[in-house]
DNA sequence: GCCAACGTTGGC
DNA sequence: GCCAACGTTGGC
């Protein structure tokens, strides 16, 4: 079992658009390092949901794995926002997996939150200037954040 | 809305 | 293969 944080702009889709829609399929990715880690997920694995761009920046549930790396063919329509222009269409460069919600939680664990939490520092999307909408989290980071979750 | 930091592109 | 220019991300 391996866990991941995943980003996602509320405004765009939140953590309560999943709870709705109990599964979603993250298409849109963009970004080899980010496809990467998303080809290294099995299903079961644990993913944090994260708000930014937000008023609440921070962790705002939980979900999991419940289909494997797949072909993203948003990246093949021209009428889509993620289309890529550069790709034949068929062309599997990009790939996408389906998140199925497992928690909200109580209260949001913000950004500040998170960086005062002396045993999450060696978080990658912490790091200065991080971008990348999927990182891979440790098991104690996730556990620390869910246990975060709970005051 | 600003801007620092980063990834990507393309000319050479 | 270098690197300047550009576009994007995301916190503030």
């Amino acid at each position: 079992m391996k866990y991941y944080l995943m980003k996602s702009e509320p405004d765009c889709y939140s953590i309560d658009d999943l709870k709705k829609d109990k599964t979603t399929s993250w298409s849109g990715v963009r970004n080899y390092q980010a496809r990467n880690f998303m080809m290294d997920m099995r299903k079961g694995d644990e993913i944090l949901f994260y708000h930014s761009n937000a008023k609440e920046i921070g962790i705002a549930g939980i979900g999991n794995i419940s289909k494997e790396a797949y072909p993203d063919h948003t990246a093949w329509n021209p009428k889509d926002e993620h289309y890529d222009a550069k790709i034949a269409h068929g062309d599997p460069r990009w790939q996408m997996v389906d998140v199925r919600f497992v928690k909200k939680f109580p209260h949001v664990v913000t950004l500040d939150t998170l960086k005062n939490t002396p045993s999450l520092k060696n978080m990658i999307t912490l790091r200065k200037g991080n971008r990348l909408s999927i990182t891979p989290v440790t098991k104690k980071e996730f556990e620390t954040i869910v246990k975060l979750s709970e005051k």
